[in-house]
DNA sequence: AGCACGCCGACT
DNA sequence: GTCGGCGTGCTC
């Protein structure tokens, strides 16, 4: 006893004499266990005198607001480069770590500031001289893996400067988590069979289709330009086969090239995967969060290895390490999806084009492709930063949809669905044609309220409504995912005459089947309505059976949230539908109207994509629009397929409002339980940048409420800062987080749950 | 973020 | 008199 004590820290001393045996003895065996236990060594020979100890820098996964957002010291028995893995003690933790700097003596003066090669530690070197008596050791390194190399590091050091993130929050996100979480031992034996794989085959000699000139040109362009391409292709015009055949040439010509190729959401695009899979074969790997924890420890090794060729993946593969990249595609680059909206609020797509650019030297290509660009893409091209390359033909495809829009001010009010275009989907379906009809909510109502005393189904956690969902009989919020039973009566008055209100694809896919019950197939067989959302295809494998069914002909009109819009070639529809257009239309959200107008888009290149099946019965191919403002100007352009004139007008737009791409945004983020403590921290904040750098070419607006100000019992403000002058936006958030940091912990920040800022945000 | 400590309310 | 809530603070 007498030596544990001696062992104690003054608090167990302490305790020990308060007389709480069960107390002090938990604090015992953790102190004893902490100090007691001989620090493990991979050189234990050499533990003893010290020969070669060094000091290291390790960043670990430690978030920006944890004040821990520089790299850490250690004392390590062996030299580490740059990039390597390693274990390292993190309070009572083991954690790993990447050394992220070079090493330095180990033998320094400990007062003397901190030597090493590291800009951001010089830059914040206050307070950093640790002693060395007090530098705890690098536990183990992962010697036998590559390190990440220096490409891999300035990428992720990028986005932590840009996004405002901790380094090593960005570069630990970005490890399989596996490797994070999971025990060394198992770890290595994944790593060992790997190595003693045979070596993966040369991609299957298979015949590329020849090209058309488009295609010829977009794949000479890709190769002989120095700066981001910007593929301006029509659906089905063969975008695909372009990057397939710009992928296969790079393989041909260096031996250990590899390509990355990103698209907004892998299981909404099978057909994109399958056809990489059979033009590359086992060169291939996926990487996205759908992978299991093992499958995405080996994709990811097979890059970082050099062993895959080709990474197909989401947005998170921007950070895979790819040792010999040289050409990246960034497929359906307006994706909203390449916008992390949680951790480090990154855009994979702004990255890549960071990441071809520490490429360049080595002639690293990037390739943005879309029919419908977003808005900062086409200005970047209109610039000359990026080179515009067009593909305006459809391949095999019918003439463009022809747009027919429904005045829904000539509807009886509350009209779900008009007369007319349930006609044209009947007649479809009769003729044995496909139908696609989009709504963007799901449930079957969006609310349900009560007739006599106006009750509606508010979410008790959230400033939304409650979805009913008829199957389930459940009221669920789609926001914090409470769910309860449907009151049989009105909790307010008691009234039983509980309305849905509004109307979810649900609700729509009854309707229609109820509307074409009596309908027949020219085969004779009843009509089959399918319905594709969120929750339709959260049981596993559904997704694949509705496409399939789809595909087969077995579904004749599919239901469904944008997620139909996306990716699938149907070759059977001949018209698309949308049904409650004007949300998007006249949405606070000034980016709505983009994102609309590429949804309609994109939904009316799912129709006609077969013309000999078109013409064959004599067919047109149509867009339904069910609008109260069809004289929009966004139709006029959407109903000749113009994209560059709605750009032209949309742009314009936003230069006149100052808005991007003409200027540069950020925004503050605070969270806490009640709303005035919210606003209150955001405008002590904005006060907190008077004398900032960058601060006169910047706007701060108020601080407000969010849209949907309460989400799960907890009250969301934002602050928006703007300004024409990247670089100026810039310096000042970097000068601000220090002090968002100590307004944090002041009295100020007294009850904020949480903050965090969003660079270029999307979602407002 | 984890993970600890510490100080207050309901139970064996 | 203990179990357990989450508020505060620290980690090279």
């Amino acid at each position: 006893m007498p030596i544990i004590w001696a062992m104690c820290s003054s608090t167990c001393y302490a305790r020990l004499s308060d007389g709480h045996p069960q107390v002090a003895n938990k604090v015992i065996h953790r102190t004893v266990g902490q100090r007691i236990k001989p620090v493990p060594s991979s050189a234990p020979g050499v533990c003893e005198p010290p020969v070669e100890r060094v000091r290291v820098q390790v960043v670990v996964a430690t978030p920006a607001y944890s004040g821990l957002d520089r790299s850490l010291t250690y004392d390590s028995v062996q030299p580490l480069a740059p990039g390597t893995l390693v274990q390292v003690p993190l309070g009572r933790r083991q954690v790993l770590g990447i050394v992220w700097g070079a090493c330095t003596p180990g033998d320094t003066d400990p007062g003397a500031p901190d030597p090493a090669g590291n800009e951001s530690d010089a830059a914040n070197g206050q307070a950093r001289s640790t002693p060395m008596t007090t530098l705890r050791t690098v536990e183990d390194a992962w010697t036998d893996l590559p390190p990440l190399d220096e490409r891999w590091r300035a990428l992720v050091g990028f986005a932590a400067r840009y996004y405002q993130r901790a380094p090593g929050e960005i570069a630990l996100a970005a490890l399989p988590p596996a490797l994070r979480t999971g025990p060394a031992a198992r770890w290595r034996r994944q790593l060992q069979r790997l190595m003693s794989r045979p070596v993966t085959p040369d991609p299957p000699a298979t015949v590329a289709p020849s090209l058309t000139d488009a295609q010829r040109a977009a794949l000479a362009a890709i190769e002989a330009s120095d700066r981001p391409l910007l593929l301006f292709g029509a659906t089905g015009s063969g975008k695909t086969e372009v990057y397939l055949q710009a992928t296969a040439r790079l393989l041909a010509r260096d031996p250990l090239a590899q390509a990355l190729i990103l698209v907004p959401e892998i299981n909404l695009t099978p057909q994109l995967q399958e056809r990489f899979r059979q033009r590359f074969g086992e060169a291939v790997v996926t990487l996205h969060s759908g992978l299991t924890p093992v499958q995405r420890l080996q994709h990811w090794l097979a890059a970082h290895m050099g062993r895959a060729r080709v990474v197909l993946g989401t947005r998170m593969a921007i950070f895979a390490s790819l040792p010999r990249l040289r050409l990246i595609v960034v497929d359906e680059e307006h994706d909203p999806s390449y916008k992390s909206q949680e951790g480090a609020r990154y855009s994979a797509r702004d990255l890549a084009i960071y990441r071809a650019h520490l490429g360049q030297a080595d002639g690293c290509r990037v390739v943005l492709g879309s029919a419908t660009p977003s808005l900062e893409s086409w200005q970047a091209a209109a610039l000359g930063r990026y080179q515009r390359v067009d593909m305006t033909e459809r391949m095999g495809a019918a003439p463009w949809p022809r747009l027919r829009l429904i005045d829904m001010r000539l509807q009886p009010r509350g009209t779900a669905l008009a007369p007319a275009l349930l006609h044209a989907i009947a007649a479809r379906v009769a003729r044995g044609e496909q139908a696609l009809v989009l709504l963007n909510r799901r449930g079957y109502a969006p609310v349900i309220g009560c007739g006599h005393c106006g009750w509606k189904s508010g979410c008790p956690h959230c400033s939304a409504y409650l979805v009913f969902h008829k199957s389930e009989r459940l009221l669920r919020c789609h926001h914090c995912g409470h769910r309860t039973p449907v009151p049989a009566a009105c909790p307010d008055c008691g009234d039983p005459d509980l309305q849905p209100l509004g109307q979810g694809t649900q609700q729509l896919q009854e309707r229609l089947e109820a509307e074409l019950v009596t309908l027949r197939r020219p085969d004779g067989t009843p009509v089959r309505i399918g319905r594709l959302d969120a929750d339709a295809v959260r049981a596993s494998g559904a997704l694949e059976r509705t496409l399939q069914a789809v595909h087969h002909g077995e579904i004749d009109v599919l239901v469904g949230t944008q997620m139909i819009a996306k990716g699938h070639d149907f070759r059977r529809i001949t018209l698309v539908a949308s049904v409650n257009t004007d949300g998007a239309l006249f949405a606070s959200d000034w980016r709505a109207p983009e994102r609309l107008f590429t949804l309609l888009m994109q939904a009316s290149g799912r129709a006609g994509r077969d013309a000999a099946f078109v013409s064959e019965r004599g067919s047109t191919v149509e867009l339904w629009v069910q609008t109260a403002h069809p004289n929009h100007p966004l139709f006029a352009a959407l109903a000749r397929h113009d994209y560059p004139a709605f750009a032209a007008e949309e742009l314009q737009q936003r230069r006149r409002a100052g808005m991007p791409p003409f200027s540069h945004q950020a925004l503050l983020r605070a969270e806490a339980r009640q709303l005035p403590v919210a606003l209150q921290w955001l405008q002590q904040a904005s006060e907190a940048t008077a004398d900032l750098p960058g601060r006169p070419h910047v706007t701060l607006y108020a601080p407000v409420p969010m849209a949907l100000t309460r989400v799960a019992g907890v009250e969301r403000a934002q602050l928006l800062l703007e300004s024409p002058h990247r670089p100026a936006l810039q310096a000042l958030l970097a000068a601000w987080m220090p002090r968002l940091h100590a307004l944090r912990a002041s009295p100020a920040g007294r009850g904020l749950l949480r903050w965090a800022i969003d660079v270029d945000p999307l979602q407002f």
